[in-house]
DNA sequence: GTCTATACTCTGATAGAC
DNA sequence: GTCTATCAGAGTATAGAC
């Protein structure tokens, strides 16, 4: 039954992360205590250390999640259309929804990342730079098939709209004005038409 | 000679200032100490206590000169164009330029202000928006001229663009491959004609 | 104005009884 | 596995001699 433990340790594991990823999103990492986090998990400091040793182990397993969740659900959006334009369209608001529907974990790993350490900083560094690629490998297909002007350097162009969608986080509230679909369609407007009336400048 | 004090006591401040500007973007506010700031400046904790009451007073006030110069600066640069196109051009450069070319207050400005407290925080929110409504000013008054689409939201246009050249602080290096000028004119490209080959989807 | 020395608080982590 | 109790250190701020 060891499998069962094993389990039901990761499930706690899980709840600590969750937990703590809204602490860390409303608070930021420093700032918050091991205390505030065995407090708001309603468990005492000791058993919050049988799940994690330490505060920077709780940090870089939430920044594993999170990076893991954002590729496969950027991934998944653009694998379900055929439509090369469609498909990178699907991507973009795929990495909106992931980082603005609420989840915690993806601000604390675009906002924190500071707070790593050497080794592990150097880990997670790695697995954005995976997403990165795969974000340059959609935009130089479509450079290639003439989709996208020649002109435009696809690695500016993908630090520009991630860039602009990765700052949403420090504005959007799901109570704002615009819905996240609205703002969408205007990041995709002005990304694939411009916003100018008369071309030509 | 009271002026005599206390504009040399302005201008210790001012060097306290851009010497935390430094430590607080590397570092971060949190993880930079009072005792750190002083070494710093080779003076000793007391005697900078004599400039600053205490650390958060220093990054307020850091803030407040942040805001400052990046208004002065881009209205300046925005000014000093007839043409309403250029002038907004002139504007997004002017915004690169200071946040980009070495000026730490700003980049601290842009993330370090969860470390602010309630009445100190709600000071640099006023600020902050007084410059939002400068672009937004800007931007309305073009598009009333028709020279930008009618089915564009100016806010989100704002927030958009802005938000893009915020987070090129996360990721630009001077000596990296492209300079602040190519940045600019694919920021300025993508944002004024889009990245479609094919306009009309 | 600058220094030395320290007060006081809070931090992350853990030992050891149960 | 969970609790109580506590350690060692770091944090900010300041008092008081010079």
């Amino acid at each position: 039954m060891s499998q069962e433990y094993s389990s039901s340790l990761d499930a706690e594991r899980a709840r600590v992360l969750q937990i703590s990823a809204k602490l860390f999103r409303e608070k930021g990492f420093d700032k918050t205590s091991v205390r505030q986090i065995a407090e708001a998990c309603e468990i005492l400091p000791g058993s919050l250390h049988y799940r994690y040793k330490s505060k920077d182990e709780i940090l870089v397993d939430m920044m594993r999640v999170a990076i893991d969740r954002t590729i496969r659900r950027t991934i998944a959006a653009s694998a379900s259309m055929a439509d090369p334009v469609l498909r990178i369209r699907a991507a973009l608001k795929a990495h909106m929804e992931v980082l603005l529907s609420g989840d915690d974990m993806v601000y604390v790993l675009l906002f924190e990342w500071r707070a790593l350490s050497g080794e592990a900083r150097k880990e997670i560094m790695r697995e954005r730079d995976r997403y990165e690629r795969h974000w340059d490998a959609m935009l130089d297909a479509l450079q290639i098939q003439g989709m996208i002007r020649k002109d435009i350097n696809t690695k500016t162009l993908r630090l520009i709209g991630l860039g602009a969608i990765n700052w949403m986080a420090t504005w959007y509230r799901p109570d704002g004005g615009q819905s996240l679909d609205e703002i969408c369609d205007t990041l995709w407007s002005i990304i694939s038409r411009g916003i100018l009336e008369h071309v030509g400048r």
